[in-house]
DNA sequence: CCTCTTGCGTCAATGCTGTTGACATAAGGG
DNA sequence: CCCTTATGTCAACAGCATTGACGCAAGAGG
């Protein structure tokens, strides 16, 4: 068996229910009955059957299912980034490369906990660590160390995407009970035991917020102190 | 078919193979599989081969397959905080926790994977929340300003090591494709489109690599810097 | 010591899952 | 208009978790 998955396709065939698939037809269903059903929904005879297709059509598309992860994936990456301009202010646009990164987790908590955890190697990936390698760049960071930040940054703010999404995508009544836990649990300890949780106690319920500004906040904060360039502005080094 | 699952047995019957089964022994055959031939090792057919005994007789030990993974992730928990003592220095004490939780998820990726984002409540969470919220107030933080830089690290921490589990806890082929990523797909860019990834083509490989250290450390850089009793040790205000 | 109950290991079956080789059909270039 | 071949379909295989029925034997009661 050649190639199953072409590059480009001039003979599209309908299937027997006269859908016209194609990649992005595929992705889209993926990600909707992610969405609909949960995760383990994802199955290459539920895809089928909710495209109209016999399943084995898929492996025309996509190597196998890990392949068919990966472009939904990236997918949700293109989405968040679209439109992103980097502006001159190298620690503003990494601090918007994480806010969009967790909203578009968030815009699909049940597939992100799929494929947050992924390199997916295709294009709207590659795009955004170019960005955000040329971004350190620009600050003055050596190419080496330029690689090293941003993998911590990236990590740190996929992670944490991550964790909300996995947060958000949980029951209603298991995310509910998490949330009371820290008021709850938390509330009637043993002052001699617990000193400094019972000191803090008033602010325990922000407990159930999330900490993500915070951690990427304080992670820019960090790079900045360490940046060559250290005023902030992008230096044009690297150039565009 | 009433509970299979039942507390305390007083009829123990060797399996056809000899093997006098019980949870503890599961649990421990579960984790022995896990860490000899990896985590996609952990089926019940299999781990029915390894006790010698069949598949289902698993059922009367264990709920459903969940069950078991919950258990085994029980016993990974103890395990990482023991003998945790925090000595003077806070920023070293918050390091060294942040280690242990990650090597406890990497000594079982499976079921840390699974485990990772949830609020356990119990006794072993609260201790360590004590500790670090009693760590960032010796810093000389308030309660309020405490418990939230409490939750950006602790968060970052968990994510991170979530992150590394759940790498680690992928099949070996997507494992080895994922790190092969950085260096195949990424060498081969235009260079006009991709300035910035061309430049820092040599350091791509290090992206395989885990941020974890990095980010933890620009982290606590960031606290040191911004905790008002700066010098990195305890002032032992809150006492302990 | 015998008998009866029932816990628990075993067997067989169900219905999922991904994946692949052979086959048929129609799309569209020459 | 025909021929190549891309692409959708079909059937089959292997492995997965789970469960109901079955029967052996462990151990309690007499």
């Amino acid at each position: 068996m050649p190639s199953r998955v072409p590059q480009e396709r001039s003979r599209r065939r309908p299937t027997r229910s006269g859908v016209l698939l194609s990649e992005d037809l595929i992705v889209e269903t993926g990600l909707r009955l992610i969405g609909e059903h949960g995760p383990e929904a994802l199955s290459v005879r539920r895809l089928g059957a909710a495209l109209g297709c016999d399943p084995s059509a898929l492996y025309r598309y996509f190597h196998d299912t890990d392949d068919l992860v990966l472009a939904i994936a990236d997918r949700i990456i293109g989405d968040a980034m679209a439109g992103f301009e980097p502006g001159d202010d190298w620690v503003a646009a990494l601090r918007e490369t994480a806010l969009r990164v967790r909203a578009g987790y968030l815009a699909h908590p049940r597939a992100a906990a799929l494929a947050s955890h992924r390199v997916t190697r295709r294009e709207n990936e590659i795009r955004a660590v170019e960005t955000g390698i040329a971004l350190l760049m620009s600050a003055g960071f050596e190419p080496a160390t330029a690689v090293r930040f941003y993998l911590a940054f990236i990590d740190t703010v996929l992670s944490h995407a991550a964790t909300d999404a996995a947060f958000a995508a949980l029951p209603r009544q298991q995310r509910e009970a998490d949330q009371r836990a820290w008021r709850d649990v938390y509330q009637d300890l043993d002052p001699q035991a617990y000193p400094a949780l019972t000191a803090a106690r008033g602010e325990l319920p922000g407990m159930a917020d999330s900490a993500f500004e915070d951690a990427v906040d304080l992670l820019l904060e960090a790079l900045a102190a360490r940046a060559p360039a250290n005023r902030r502005k992008r230096t044009d080094a690297v150039g565009r």
